[in-house]
DNA sequence: TCTAATCCCTCTAGTAGCTATAGCTATAAG
DNA sequence: CTTATAGCTATAGCTACTAGAGGGATTAGA
């Protein structure tokens, strides 16, 4: 049984965001010393790196419960976990689309060579639609 | 002078939103009919048109703060314009970045042709960290 | 065994950029 | 003049944490 900051250390996760997780019903309610400290079992650190490295793939909390759900069922078909996959792919997949969008318009509205604000293409940009070459 | 639904549905920005922008001190404390709803000049529109077309380029509203103001001063060099332009480019860049790392581990594990969840690449690369490919 | 250093506890509030709701009043069209 | 629509304020909720206050618990060394 270990402490939840010798838990924070193994698994890179902060103390605080432990806690949280926890509140959220993503990590069941541990065990307490004496005078009331978190005590976790090997399987906690087991449940909290499986979450750990989900959010570090992006997934939401929400999904992660489900994920981590269907990890406790290993009968269970795994068409559920790759749906759950797919869609956050689809969703990294729009917000990269979405932010190529943005840079390329950017991009274009830094080439101005002005030296006051008064014909920067930026601020042009920004102040009047109508010299965007792209709708975002 | 117009209300804010007639700004809002000039803008396409939603009325609680205006509102939001007034408080956070993006747009000035507009003037009030006698029975106190705000009523916008054509300069508010402008504002407002601005602030949409910076957001919609993913500046933050600080960000929108600084621009606004230099966009005041036409006679300022547009060095601190671009500054704020190229700051935010980058962070773009990061981005993007950091979603295609995601984007290929995903489709990766994704490649799974197993049955059940007992076997699948989705679920065992979460609770295994060593069948990861790459650090994120 | 005592004490000091470190660790942990709960509770609350703050972050960004909105959005939604409740309970009320103002305005405009017929 | 009535009614439908529009607007008002204030408050709370969303995501995924993070920070701080004001306490108690644990542990290592003297």
């Amino acid at each position: 049984m270990i402490s939840i900051g010798e838990l924070s250390k193994r698994t890179g996760v902060k103390i605080p965001t432990i806690r949280y997780y926890e509140q959220m019903g993503l990590l069941d309610v541990p065990e307490r010393s004496e005078g009331n400290q978190r005590r976790y079992s090997r399987d906690g650190l087991r449940r909290l790196s499986f979450i750990r490295h989900s959010r570090d793939l992006g997934f939401s909390i929400e999904d992660i419960k489900e994920l981590l759900e269907l990890s406790q069922h290993p009968e269970r078909p795994c068409r559920d976990a790759h749906g759950i996959a797919s869609r956050h792919l689809s969703d990294i997949r729009e917000r990269i689309a979405k932010l190529k969008r943005l840079q390329s318009e950017l991009q274009r509205i830094s080439n101005c060579e002005a030296d006051s604000v008064a014909e920067c293409a930026v601020i042009e940009t920004l102040a009047d639609h109508a010299l965007c070459e792209t709708e975002h």
